[in-house]
DNA sequence: CGCTTTATTGGGCTGAGTCTATTTAAAACG
DNA sequence: CGTTTTAAATAGACTCAGCCCAATAAAGCG
């Protein structure tokens, strides 16, 4: 994961997501989620803590940096399907949108599982992890249901998007729990999705 | 929601959920979720703040007495069920999951609309709501997963189990969102859940 | 060299959540 | 009726995430 470009104007960043991410990774293993303060990952990142919270909201959003750019590109793969089905042909929105998912998750490769999913064990169920995991899970859905418009009543699109959510996240799971020669995420969701779009789909 | 019978020894209780609730509730009208303390909400109740947490672990816990409940209604129905199904008639497993989700919802009328779901907007999306509330479905799911035991293979249950949760949380949503003569959960349930199981009979 | 921009930093503050120990109110017992 | 047991309430102190604000450092620009 690199880094966004940085400004040449003003003073130039010390820090960066990447690097305060390995650093908490080093110490989450050494003492558990818990048992580090965000002072320790920002003094062996070399940084101060209120610099750890210039570059995320909080502790817990250091586990999801990956898969933040995923949903990012997951919306700028929807906006630009949509844009191109502008002229109607006769593709559906639910194919559209499982094209989008598996666009993505074919890009994630077996290294790519979410660190905090193959440590879970370790961290374990802290209201912040939670916390964090379900505003992932929001903000995806919020893109899902945005790309679905008003193709549906807004009652069964939101169904949609719930059901498209819990499907990524049963497939993330399964492919953590795959061991490293999980492949790539695609295949696992094509297994937990295609039921539910079976079923929306006969609507 | 009346409260569980106390214990006959021992010095009586003075505190309930119920009665925290409500006061919970009186302050998050007046001055919202985050600008109320732990220690007001004990006072306005007439306890101490270390008595606040002898009745729930988090702030955020306030929300879903009702709920709960109702989870826990949910395990016993699907353990009664698949106690009765023993002796291995015709009934499949999702059929059972079904008829377990509706008689449970069947039982909530109008006014047992979980109090954040129609004052979302003064509570708003903070960290500890959001952790209480991905808690519950996280708890929802395992008992569904539970029930269905060994009846498909794990990725599948796992990902049935996650789509009938997104169908519970979609129709909450929408539950909540109808106004006073919403009915009962069980209709907007049935609307949610429907295409999910569908889809995951045809397997 | 100022000026502007951007980032880091220091310090202080609130409040949730935890822990340990103590006290209180009732029931049960002899 | 005093004593013991039990469960609950309480007191007090502590850690740390998250927030805010003001100060400072490092770069480019005119």
């Amino acid at each position: 994961m690199t880094d966004a470009p940085r400004a040449m104007r003003g003073r130039p960043r010390v820090g960066s997501p990447s690097l305060l991410e390995e650093a908490a990774f080093e110490l989450f293993l050494e003492n558990g989620y818990a048992g580090t303060t965000v002072e320790q990952i920002s003094t062996r990142a070399g940084v101060s803590r209120n610099t750890f919270f210039n570059y995320f909201a909080a502790k817990s959003d250091v586990f999801w940096v990956g898969l933040d750019a995923s949903i990012d590109r997951m919306a700028a793969v929807l906006d630009a399907a949509s844009a191109d089905t502008d002229t109607d042909d006769g593709v559906t929105p639910i194919e559209l949108l499982r094209d989008a998912l598996l666009d993505v998750a074919d890009r994630l490769g077996p290294s790519d599982v979410p660190w905090v999913l193959t440590h879970f064990e370790l961290i374990g169920s802290t209201h912040e992890v939670m916390a964090s995991a379900i505003g992932r899970a929001t903000r995806l859905s919020n893109v899902i249901e945005r790309a679905l418009g008003d193709s549906a009543p807004a009652a069964v699109s939101r169904s949609l998007s719930f059901a498209c959510v819990a499907a990524v996240i049963a497939a993330m799971t399964s492919w953590a729990e795959a061991g490293p020669d999980r492949g790539s995420l695609a295949a696992h969701l094509e297994r937990a999705l295609s039921p539910v779009l079976a079923g929306f789909t006969a609507l």
